[in-house]
DNA sequence: AGAATAGTGTCTGTCAGACATTATTAA
DNA sequence: TTAATAATGTCTGACAGACACTATTCT
């Protein structure tokens, strides 16, 4: 076969699809929007849109996370400003996964402090965080039931899954967990976010120990809190160091 | 703005690239075309070609890999065959990536045993192993040398390089080493792939221990061979685990 | 007082790094 | 014999899991 022959190649169309999670009252939450057309019509989905002649596949994303969110995606090597933390996922390219025409999707992650309320692109009450919990059984649980169970459109039930995986393993080895934290947090509101991304109890104390013992991971922010209750915690931020040698270790593998 | 407006999307071209792994007298090495034509002709290149109208992208992803190797890729499920691992990497859209049109390339990764020759997809003599190391050195030397130092066509130098970085993290907490090995391989054998990945040294006597503990690592194939000179060694196969926990610990991090 | 959370310390088992020693072949 | 590789074993330090204990707040 010829390679890049300009003229004879079959026309697709690309879109970025957002992967946004969240921690929200102890529990994993996506971002999700009802589609208001068909296929899918009245479906959650994912949000995400076309990829523009002139933009690449990240400027894409982070241009639809902030006409969704009013995020903006902060780059990694910046420490912080009030950004999310965005990367690639994965792509998916089913020939037959949009029923209209060939659609690939170049589908993106970003990991979200708590935010107040969604805010839809175009309509305004089509937004919404949904437990990743209840997104992904409905997912295996087939054919819709009454009103909001029915699974997401399209492949994002797959999407979501492999986002959600990519957000529980890389938790383990870098510092990315607090990217679902405000600028200053607790140790113990950032043990509360591996325990919900990850769906465990882990002991406050060993937590305690690994992340303030690890060099570079958390900086003293000087001040105290009582958000939680109980004795004043020290605030921290994130430190500079972005990996974690040796890793975090998941329970009960 | 509307989403999903078939008639409103900008054309895109989509690609499959390949990076191609192997190891090779002791040195990782990739697979490289010769480019026949404009734009970079005479470059050498990653092998891909265009996603066809009915296939999905790792299936794009095997038929280039059959076209330029004669290898197939197998199901990571299945415990052989002789095919190659295969994986997605990542995707790459940059507006002014290919000088003529917007191509999307969704690259994919392969770590494929050592293979007597490369077989060239049209032309014969237009593919060859070229080392990893000498690859990327002359991506940041700049431009071309003598003959063939130019560096790789197109932004196929970074794809290179976040596929070896794949290759090398992955084979930390998985069993996908053994990709790079036959059928029967000795603990020798893993151990210089590891060693030619990571471009380090390994103390023997501690490999050996790490990889024969960890239970469904490797099972005993029955021989011995002598492949190495020395005493012989005991032959094993890939065993049924693919996750290695705790994982192979790289030195010098 | 009692409950809740924060923070420090101790003990123990696992495991990686360093290195000694023996076994078995080829040249 | 010498060199090369394979295989097993020992010691030690780092660290995760389990858990005791103290500190500081709110109700």
């Amino acid at each position: 076969m010829s390679p890049y022959d300009p003229s004879a190649f079959p026309p697709f169309a690309v879109t970025v699809d957002l992967v946004v999670l969240t921690v929200r009252r102890h529990a994993l939450c996506a971002l999700v929007v009802r589609r208001g057309e068909p296929p899918f019509q009245g479906r959650w989905a994912l949000p995400g849109g076309f990829v523009r002649d002139d933009e690449d596949l990240a400027g894409a994303a982070g241009r639809e996370l902030a006409e969704e969110t009013g995020l903006s995606a902060h780059d990694p090597a910046l420490p912080t400003g009030n950004g999310a933390h965005l990367e690639q996922l994965a792509t998916y390219g089913d020939p037959r996964r949009d029923p209209r025409m060939r659609v690939v999707s170049v589908a993106h992650l970003v990991l979200a402090p708590d935010l107040p309320a969604p805010r839809a692109g175009g309509d305004a009450n089509s937004a919404r965080w949904a437990s990743v919990e209840e997104l992904l059984a409905m997912r295996d649980a087939g054919g819709a039931e009454e009103g909001e169970q029915a699974p997401l459109a399209f492949d994002h039930a797959t999407i979501l899954a492999d986002g959600v995986e990519r957000a529980r393993s890389k938790i383990e080895y870098s510092s990315l967990a607090t990217a679902f934290c405000p600028p200053e947090f607790t140790v113990g509101e950032l043990r509360r976010v591996y325990e919900a991304v990850w769906g465990v109890a882990l002991d406050p104390r060993n937590f305690h120990r690994k992340v303030t013992g690890t060099p570079g991971f958390l900086v003293p922010a000087g001040g105290t809190t009582t958000r939680q209750g109980g004795r004043p915690a020290q605030l921290f931020r994130a430190g500079g160091a972005t990996l974690l040698n040796p890793p975090m270790l998941r329970p009960e593998v």
